[in-house]
DNA sequence: AAAACACCCTGCCTGC
DNA sequence: TGCAGGCAGGGTGTTT
């Protein structure tokens, strides 16, 4: 399940591989992704072939890959892993798996491969991807763009559940089910807790979103199932988690058995001891 | 208005 | 062994 770390993972693995390479062609499998949406391969194609990519990079759960179309102009490519996308560079003589929805052609015979089994993942071309609504509208990168004072006045306003508001993109970019559970374990804060309540605690709070998100980049992202970076390799994280999927088991901190319960329709992971409302 | 819920989708797992 | 049903949860659109 790609959040941040996971995404950070392939970023960081996909870019010595692709920067400053050019794009020969494109394929896409004309299957709809997220939202039963097809893809615009006419914008694709325009934006895509004949580029350079300049950069790689992230902006909550959005991989961004900067071109350079000619002296002049620029573009980019927007991608979203859904929940089991994933992005592979790979030699064309490999064969396809199924699910590969996009397929870029670069030089020396390799290929950038987008697939996704479940298909809500998003691709996507564009003449200025920072201009894109669906970056214009995120919130606050917590590794870069968000400091424990922001935390305080944007939890000071909302009567949501501080894992709602955590899970909310436009609040805080980045996080999912995984990193908030175990967030909001290491802050001791109980996930129905009404985030303006927790106000008090936004640098407790801060400091251990942090460091749930450096300790998960360290272990290059969890791997449940799908996620492996842009080389093929699984992250090894999942031995790191503190509460998620420990349903049962004992809390590292009190010995009680973690608890599961089901909160916005997602599972929730925590020690009813150690964390309080 | 904001919060909760339904939906998109496949693969894996459980139970009959 | 086969198959139905439940579950997983990214984001978005709709309802409450």
């Amino acid at each position: 399940m790609p959040e941040l770390p996971e995404v950070e993972t392939v970023v960081r693995t996909l870019r010595p591989e692709i920067v400053g390479k050019s794009i020969s062609a494109v394929w896409t499998s004309g299957i709809a992704l997220r939202m039963a949406k097809r893809l615009d391969v006419a914008v694709l194609q325009r934006e895509c072939v004949g580029a350079t990519i300049k950069a790689v990079r992230r902006r909550g759960k959005y991989i961004l890959i900067d071109l350079q179309r000619g002296a002049t102009r620029s573009a980019g490519i927007l991608v979203h892993l859904g929940m089991t996308g994933r992005l592979r560079v790979q030699p064309q003589r490999e064969l396809r798996v199924k699910h590969t929805h996009v397929v870029w052609a670069l030089a020396r015979k390799q290929e950038v491969r987008f697939v996704d089994p479940r298909r809500f993942g998003w691709v996507q071309a564009a003449p200025d991807l920072d201009a894109l609504p669906e970056i214009q509208a995120l919130g606050p990168d917590p590794l870069s763009d968000l400091d424990a004072g922001e935390l305080r006045d944007r939890l000071a306003v909302s009567h949501a559940p501080i894992k709602a508001f955590l899970l909310d993109q436009h609040r805080v970019a980045g996080l999912g089910n995984i990193y908030v559970c175990e967030a909001l374990f290491r802050a001791g804060i109980h996930p129905t807790t009404q985030a303006r309540r927790t106000q008090g605690k936004a640098a407790l709070l801060m400091q251990a979103i942090r460091d749930t998100l450096q300790l998960a980049i360290a272990n290059c992202g969890t791997s449940f199932r799908d996620f492996v970076d842009s080389t093929g390799a699984p992250g090894k994280n999942i031995e790191a988690l503190l509460v998620y999927g420990r349903e049962g088991e004992n809390c590292f901190q009190c010995q009680a058995p973690v608890r599961r319960a089901v909160h916005s329709g997602r599972s929730t992971f925590y020690c009813g001891n150690c964390q309080i409302r």
